[in-house]
DNA sequence: AGCACGCCGACT
DNA sequence: GTCGGCGTGCTC
């Protein structure tokens, strides 16, 4: 039986950008350092013909190696910290393939920046002890026998509007719900993966957890933590044992022990699109992660995604709605031409509701600088700032509150008060709002995105579902089956509607995209090579000196026309570049930068 | 990225 | 004859 032990080559993955290194590399393990050299480590290389020294992760060791050659010795072990789980690599490699990317650029996301003082404190330090005790019963029964579903599942869930009162505050249902599988799961041994565009909501579901009994240590991963926090949390997820994490997108990669349940909230918000190389969308990470895992996975939303109503048509998702609804008093409210902003029936609702208590004022900017003038006192001429002046006049002793997304507001009090939000920065009322007046829908609608409607939905039923039962919500100024779809509360007739629609356009979820930037020379091959794969060129336009071609493909042909395009951007990058007689010629001086081919997969904005 | 290896023009 | 140009390919 050969014993790990006595390994003496080691499969090494580059930290490097360069897609030419993106694949495991063969060292010798020196005789000092077997056993020492385990798979997970961080080490530091030798890349004698680059001249240079390279780190990276020991994906896995072996007895003998296949290249031909002497091997090359590892330089040093730069940690005995096993950051790299198999799992993980497997999920990198694989989500990088989709994307046509670097797996070290995944793991970029995946594993957060050493921190030595922290990682030496965590080896020398206790670890927390064990809760022992009989696993907590979790109540679902808002989803009936639904949930807690069989482990494996892989369920579009429908929220319950409204808030519900915890120990520390009031908090959305949804993330109750959330809470309460993570807790289940943890109950079953496994950890839980909870994914979350923002902090707020992040901080919703922790309050839910901090609530429920055996809910353990939560581990929380997000951007706006500290070097040293986010490796603290990181390392504690590595630990054997079952965990919950709370995170945002780049949580989706977490390194949990025995992974039970992958949860995704509001899989429609862009903030769970990666903004690094390869771009991969927390969705399409955790859609990867589920299948290589086996674990549970859950999308969570009021209104689901585009992306999740396709998959609930092709029954990969099934679609899980609570047992008995009660919806948010959604009112459509046509626009009163006679009145300059807020249409006579919502003004009536708001200035009733607001001496009981607070009422939401949903404005679509960002940044309006007619809120700052507001916020400094000044009186003003338009928009969010015009309606909360003219509102605040007519209530001279209620407070005005504007949160937006440069200075957002958490929560309120149940107090009266007038709170002016943009679209995604509102804040939670305590009892919820006892009005809520959706304002800016034409203009919200008016944003040039092949999704606009798919995001009105999300964001008009976020700001509903954070009215008290009962409480009016005036949705103004827009009707049609987007209005219908909200004041019903049935979101997935719309999304359904919309699915078909893309479908007909052969716009995506109902197909794939992929964006290719570059000269025209490395492009033309390429492109070539894409369309024998399976994809087909939509659009074609000069950018900067360079070619920005769209093309798309059937998610069948997607692994095809991925190795294409990721070939390309090999070719492209080792420089060798197919060049005629007559371009050689032509092209008096070459142009000093080498020839790139950038390419985007599933780029949201690309159509 | 960086570096070596290669095959064509000006040099002691 | 050879020095060195950078175009091409590789890094275990």
């Amino acid at each position: 039986m050969p014993d790990p032990a006595t390994h003496s080559v080691a499969r090494v993955l580059l930290d490097t950008p360069l897609p030419q290194l993106d694949h495991l590399f063969d060292y010798r393990i020196p005789d000092g350092l077997r056993g020492v050299v385990v798979p997970g480590i961080r080490v530091r290389v030798p890349l004698r013909r680059a001249g240079r020294i390279a780190d990276g992760y020991v994906v896995e060791t072996a007895e003998a190696s296949d290249v031909p050659g002497e091997l090359v010795e590892i330089e040093a072990v730069v940690s005995e910290q096993r950051v790299l789980t198999p799992e993980v690599y497997a999920l990198a490699r694989a989500v990088a393939d989709r994307a046509a990317g670097s797996a070290s650029d995944v793991l970029r996301l995946a594993i957060p920046r050493r921190q030595v003082r922290v990682e030496k404190a965590w080896r020398n330090g206790r670890r927390p002890e064990e809760p022992e005790g009989p696993p907590p019963v979790v109540e679902l029964a808002d989803y009936g026998d639904a949930l807690p579903a069989e482990p494996g599942s892989r369920l579009a869930v429908e929220a319950i509007p409204g808030l519900v009162e915890v120990g520390g505050g009031w908090i959305g249902a949804w993330a109750l719900t959330l809470a309460r599988l993570a807790v289940h799961e943890l109950g079953q041994g496994r950890s839980a993966v909870l994914v979350l565009p923002d902090y707020r909501d992040q901080d919703q579901v922790q309050l839910a957890l901090a609530s429920l009994p055996g809910a353990g240590p939560v581990l929380r991963l997000d951007a706006r933590q500290s070097g040293p926090e986010r490796y603290l949390g990181f390392l504690s997820a590595l630990e054997e044992r079952p965990s919950i994490v709370v995170g945002n997108r780049s949580a989706v990669y977490a390194p949990v022990h025995r992974l039970g349940l992958l949860a995704v909230w509001n899989d429609g918000d862009s903030l769970l699109g990666e903004q690094l190389a390869p771009y991969v969308h927390a969705r399409d990470a955790a859609l990867v992660r589920q299948e290589q895992s086996g674990c549970t996975l859950v999308l969570l939303g009021h209104a689901r995604s585009a992306a999740a109503e396709r998959l609930v048509e092709l029954g990969w998702l099934t679609a899980i709605a609570p047992r008995r609804l009660r919806p948010p008093h959604v009112i459509l409210t046509p626009d009163d031409p006679g009145s300059p902003r807020i249409p006579q029936a919502a003004w009536r609702a708001a200035s009733e509701a607001v001496l009981q208590g607070p009422v939401l004022l949903q404005v679509a900017r960002p940044g309006n600088a007619a809120l700052d003038a507001l916020r400094a006192g000044t009186p003003m001429a338009a928009d969010a700032g015009r309606t909360a002046y003219d509102l605040g006049r007519a209530f001279p002793g209620v407070r005005v509150l504007i949160s937006d997304g440069e200075r957002p507001l958490e929560r309120v009090d149940a107090q009266p008060a007038l709170v002016i939000a943009t679209r995604g920065a509102e804040p939670i009322a305590d009892g919820g709002y006892r009005a809520v007046l959706l304002l800016d829908g034409q203009r919200m609608l008016m944003r040039e995105s092949a999704r606009v409607a798919e995001d009105c939905l999300r964001w008009w039923s976020a700001a509903a579902s954070l009215a008290a039962p009962g409480a009016p919500v005036h949705l103004v100024g827009v009707g049609g089956p987007l209005g219908r779809a909200v004041a019903t509360w049935r979101q997935s007739d719309f999304l359904a509607h919309e699915v078909a629609e893309r479908r007909e356009l052969r716009f995506p979820p109902a197909v794939r995209v992929a964006t290719l930037t570059g000269p025209s020379r490395v492009l033309e091959p390429v492109l070539a090579e894409a369309e024998a794969a399976g994809a087909t060129v939509v659009s074609s336009e000069p950018a900067d000196g360079l070619v920005r071609t769209v093309v798309r493909f059937d998610y069948a042909h997607g692994a095809a026309v991925a190795g294409v395009l990721r070939t390309g951007i090999l070719r492209a990058a080792s420089g060798r570049r197919p060049q005629s007689v007559a371009d050689r010629a032509s092209s008096g001086r070459d142009r000093r930068p080498p020839p790139t081919l950038r390419v985007r997969m599933d780029d949201p904005d690309a159509l």
